[in-house]
DNA sequence: AGATGTGAATGGGTTCACAGCA
DNA sequence: TGCTGTGAACCCATTCACATCT
């Protein structure tokens, strides 16, 4: 592990991913840093000094290869280790995760989807076989899945986190507005939607004065 | 507007914000730096200079008093013209957000929700009264709505926010994966799920050697 | 000429270290 | 003594300016 990474690099990278994937996908070889930059709202510059992690290199001629530069992030960002992801909680935000996965990840798969109701339990939803939530310490040792997203209500985060954790988890995507205690090597990614809203509502104010 | 706010510090006023409302149900009265900046994750020098921004001063004998903290950070961030939110699309995500909002903010209100599908057209969704998305330009004028949540497929984000901006809308929360392009008075904050799971994947399994 | 890659400078955010207070 | 508030130092991220390439 050479020099930090910082988040906001990876989430640019992550980005410029996006962007290629659709610039490939409507069949288009090369671009320039000043093209991508523009889509994906940083300046030429900044682009090009978050390319300089990647040993990728352009051409001053063409510019960058698309499906070459597409490969270089997908190898930066990818981690193997990382690849399954498991999923507890299928209310609205749970179901909305899986469709919005359905096809769109090609680094990632979530591999089990978990409820307490057993109304959902062993249905196959967007593609998902859902599981009851007794059964997540086994699969995920089992699958040795690193990677959770957590959906479930507020009341119950702490304690399903706990689980995930004893079962192999290091990283936790949690949509409950709880904060989680968990052991140091864990990575915790916080998306309270409520809170979300509101950092929009002050800046959009603060923007117009 | 003096010295420019950044993003960072707003998020975690928002986070103490909703710690203190935890603790003022709780009952607690009293709140030392170090005991809510762990609760926040974040270092006491931090929050200290945080509340820096907010005229407002504990005391070294008894810290912060919860209930006048919590009033001081909702009279910083709270801006009236931007407490009026209109929900765009009511699928899963939208339902989520629906639900979450459900008397959980006190600052902002979700005014109106708009779909397509004329199944949900007239339908009251989690309190909130769904109206056709033909209606969005004359209700958000009529309401005087200035903040707007786009939970609607990527293929018609832009055309809605297109919509949106053109009947005033100044802030925008994007659940959909589509960057959009928006005059320069806009704020547009981005939420991709798919992207936020791939950035955890990351960093777990970085953190992790 | 018009791109890319990057050392050096700038600027913003966080932490250190300590003064001041009850 | 143990807290708060904050100037100064530090560190990280972004931007500038320019050498380099085709």
């Amino acid at each position: 592990m050479n020099s930090k990474i910082s988040e906001k690099v990876i989430e640019r990278l992550i980005l410029y991913k996006n962007i290629l994937e659709d610039l490939e996908n409507q069949g288009i070889l090369n671009i320039y840093s000043h093209q991508l930059a523009k889509m994906a709202d940083v300046t030429p510059v900044q682009l090009r000094r978050d390319l300089m992690l990647l040993s990728y290199y352009g051409k001053p001629t063409s510019g960058y290869e698309v499906s070459t530069l597409l490969k270089a992030i997908e190898n930066f960002i990818y981690k193997s280790d990382c690849a399954k992801v498991a999923l507890v909680g299928l209310g609205h935000v749970g179901r909305a995760i899986l469709n919005y996965f359905q096809g769109r990840s090609k680094l990632l798969k979530i591999i089990a989807s978990f409820d307490k109701d057993y109304e959902k339990v062993n249905r196959v939803i967007a593609g998902c076989r859902c599981y009851h939530i007794s059964e997540a310490p086994s699969i995920i040792k089992r699958e040795n899945i690193k990677i959770a997203i957590i959906a479930v209500p507020q009341s119950s985060a702490q304690e399903v986190a706990d689980m995930l954790i004893e079962a192999g988890i290091i990283g936790i995507l949690n949509y409950s507005p709880t904060r989680l205690n968990v052991p140091a090597n864990v990575y915790v990614e916080y998306r309270d939607m409520v809170r979300a809203v509101e950092k929009v509502a002050f800046f959009a104010c603060y923007k117009n004065q």
